[in-house]
DNA sequence: GACTAAACGAGACGGTACGTCGAGTCTTTGT
DNA sequence: ACAAAGACTCGACGTACCGTCTCGTTTAGTC
């Protein structure tokens, strides 16, 4: 998280705004991951980034939309689609993928605060969020549809669903451990439901 | 602080006591509904319920507890498990069942509510809700199981989880809307799961 | 300035806004005194005061009004109008008492701060203050007038305006010393002018 | 106000740093006229100048040490002594010369700005400011004195004093309107005074 | 039915964080 | 190399809400 600030600082330019606005957003996940949305401080943000809060308020209206900037931010990393050659070996890497996002303190955060609704500003970062995730796992679908490993009825984007319904599950409603076992259960479920015409659209 | 609930809800009138702890807690599900928990003061819930600030104070240690309390006794409420005489007629019921409480604002407040982590005295709260919903559902599994409709390696509560998770999932990542095509799918995804080993224990 | 406080505290009633207020008022002149308005802080009448900078703001609006109350209260001495039998012996223990005030450091403060224009706030109580003594003086001209000391056709407030005019000249533009052969000045001054007919209205 | 000002810079060198500095002083000035010295800001100096805030502070240390700048500009004008034969036309003149300046927005402001304790930056310019109308104008009384019209005992600087402090009063105590029988008044006052022996050394 | 003890209403207070503004300093960039 | 542009630090402003406290008044339960 902080490590690449440097190389950020090396490649896009050496602008201070560049720098400072890097150290900020990078502050902001910091704390959101040790304290939560509800209690970080932007005065504890900005030291944290070793900036005045002046700063910060010049960059960001609020609270709200510097937390808003920081999910984009870290949530803006390329989403790696797997393509294995088989339905399941697709969806396993995909779950395991995701599950490691959410064994992160950072990605735990993420999660909760975008789920945390009354954050009017945060609804569009959810929906880019999950929607983005959710539109570039079809093709993983698609793809075993032309294998012929499921039947062209199927629904993609239900299938996907079905794959993180039980990790998120875990995580926001259960005691938050995503372990391997709970991953290949996801995935049986996933090919089980769109076998069974459960997903069909 | 909270012995005396039991009492106080199977009389509900008592004194004034018992009439403006109902009040408060009301007041506080309504704020929640309407505005979500970090916009909720105590000093509106005081106002709504007609109540001094000082006297929910008397009551309650924080915000926190106050709403730890009013989502516990709105949580109170029975826990009704269908037995249609099959499965699948069971697990819709069920479904059905939450859905229609997540249809409800105050039903959609008090689950984001309880997602929101980083409020350790909600999580004892969390736990108790999703855990009792959970564990009531457990024996519509087995009686499948004893009918012959399951396999009995099968994990109850697995089958539970895999039912609601796409009702949650729906809530807290997408788009809210709750209908009878989601609870369609849901109950057919938990079936053809249950079937297929792949919520085997 | 803090002695006061203290009788205040036990005469007038006990009520603790009464103390807070009184407290708040008296450091604000302190402060006033020492540092001038421009550099009154808010925080630091309040720390002063033994206060929360949030008690400052719940009774006062601003700063302005802080100060603009201060000076009002401390303005709200009653004005002895002296009456010693003849002209000059008034305007002398007027032009003395005046003096005297002038040599206070709140004094001092309370002047310059009614002076300092631009801040629209104070403009009442500027009005209010140089008005009242004003007003209060002019009886000293009318016996004068009645004794047959002065024509008729004086000006009461001319010939107050002349009295104090070398004084407030001294501490405004001058160097501030206001001692005793400025105050017998004056007073010569405002005898001469009035007799001569340059005061008549 | 900006022509003249080219002059004075001519002689010393008559660039863009000249330019400059007359833009900002000039700003200086009409920002004072406008909102007083507690309002002025040097960003609005700067934008006002056509000037970057970083260009003024180069050239003045601080706030206080620009508006002591351009007040001592302003009043380095020539200070024009009358003679106009008596001492009374005088007096009458230079009043009504003190007039007119008061009657300025600028003269206003100026004298608002310098009376105003608490800036000791500016305490020298005031000194200098009053103390040179003062000097300027003892040879009128001088004169009279020479011409007999007052005894020789007479206090040329209290006369002086006692023919402006009417003027004074009314702009800073009074409501600021020095019209032309206030003007008649001051002159009377300090004939009178000066005739009476109040006004011997 | 009176009387005491508990609970309530009213409202001020200390405290923490918010988001804003202006003074004065320091860095980056363009010429 | 240097100065304009602009970003930064610092300190104060005025606001909102939390949770505490005091004091008088009302109400409930007991004798």
């Amino acid at each position: 998280m902080t490590e690449n600030k440097q190389v950020v600082q090396g490649v896009r330019t050496g602008g201070r705004s560049a720098r400072v606005r890097a150290a900020v957003l990078d502050a902001t996940l910091a704390e959101l991951a040790e304290s939560g949305y509800a209690a970080l401080t932007v005065d504890n943000v900005a030291r944290r980034a070793g900036v005045n809060k002046t700063t910060v308020y010049r960059r960001w209206t609020d609270r709200e939309s510097l937390v808003a900037d920081a999910l984009t931010e870290w949530a803006s990393a390329d989403i790696p689609i797997p393509d294995t050659g088989d339905l399941e070996g697709d969806l396993r890497a995909l779950a395991t993928s995701m599950a490691s996002v959410l064994d992160t303190p950072i990605g735990r955060a993420v999660v909760a605060t975008l789920v945390s609704v009354g954050n009017p500003g945060l609804v569009g970062v959810k929906r880019r969020f999950f929607g983005e995730r959710h539109r570039a796992a079809t093709p993983i679908v698609e793809r075993a549809v032309a294998r012929g490993e499921l039947p062209p009825e199927v629904d993609p984007a239900a299938v996907i669903v079905t794959l993180r319904a039980p990790l998120y599950d875990r995580i926001l409603l259960g005691d938050g451990v995503v372990d391997e076992a709970l991953v290949e259960r996801a995935v049986r479920i996933a090919v089980a439901a769109a076998r069974s015409g459960a997903l069909d659209r």
